[in-house]
RNA sequence: CGGGUAACGACUUUU
């Protein structure tokens, strides 16, 4: 089931819907049954490819096979409705997974901030965030990436910083992503060198810098028109086996 | 100890 599993993610992540539906029915062939994990992979590769219908009745197949809806069934669906604009609906299938006493996992809060932050409401979007911690649910880094990325990128670089320090404090280590979510919005707000001693700090730290890192500096670069600088990261980016895109 | 969910950039219009 594992190996199958793997295969299966592995196709969708690929977008490759029927190499996935081919490794899965090849697995029922071998009479392999799919665990709970199989059949969420199945369903929620479906439902990301946008086929709503093909979900659905695994969903109800998983039903039958008694695995009810788990943590992660929900917050799949939670962080596609809002992604969708499909607030009302998101609240309620909210309700619907406490009800079925399912508590809202770290996962499931980082959606709902994310939402609020997307949509601009940045207090709400903090109220969420106290209101977990309140719950004991501690904030994973993807959390605090999250607010560090969309308060940056709307230039709030105070907050942003605040974040990135909290964060650091509560012994959770930034990655490259909460990097580049840091450098990035430092570079819209034409505060380059301030960018270049964070791309320095995180190189001292071991985390490497990735194509996004590259790619902001570049462009951020391109429009002062400082294209021997451009370049000089480029080259730079190409010494380290870096692929462009 | 390895399988499922959330986070990052630029490009995206010559018919």
């Amino acid at each position: 089931v594992l190996t199958y599993t793997i295969l299966v993610n592995g196709s969708y992540k690929k977008g490759d819907l029927v190499m996935a539906n081919g490794y899965f029915d090849e697995m029922l062939l071998n009479g392999v049954d799919p665990d709970r994990i199989a059949y969420t992979t199945k369903i929620v590769g479906h439902m990301k490819a946008g086929d709503r219908s093909d979900a659905n009745n695994m969903h109800e197949e998983m039903l039958e096979k008694g695995f009810p809806p788990d943590v992660i069934i929900y917050n799949v669906v939670v962080d596609g409705l809002y992604k969708s604009g499909n607030w009302a609906r998101a609240n309620e299938v909210l309700e619907k997974m406490i009800q079925d006493g399912i508590n809202p996992d770290h996962v499931t809060y980082t959606s709902i901030i994310h939402g609020h932050l997307e949509n601009g409401h940045f207090r709400k979007a903090g109220e969420v965030f106290y209101e977990m911690r309140t719950r004991g649910i501690s904030p994973s880094v993807v959390t605090y990436t999250v607010l560090i990325h969309s308060n940056a990128r709307k230039g709030r670089l105070k907050l942003a910083s605040i974040y990135f320090k909290e964060m650091q404090d509560e012994g959770i280590k930034p990655n490259v992503i909460t990097y580049n979510a840091m450098i990035n919005g430092l570079c819209q707000s034409r505060m380059l060198e301030q960018a270049y001693e964070l791309f320095l700090e995180m190189e001292k730290k071991g985390i490497h810098p990735n194509k996004y890192t590259f790619t902001i500096l570049i462009n951020a670069n391109s429009n002062r028109e400082n294209w021997q600088e451009a370049l000089r990261l480029y080259i730079d980016m190409l010494d380290r086996e870096i692929e462009p895109d």
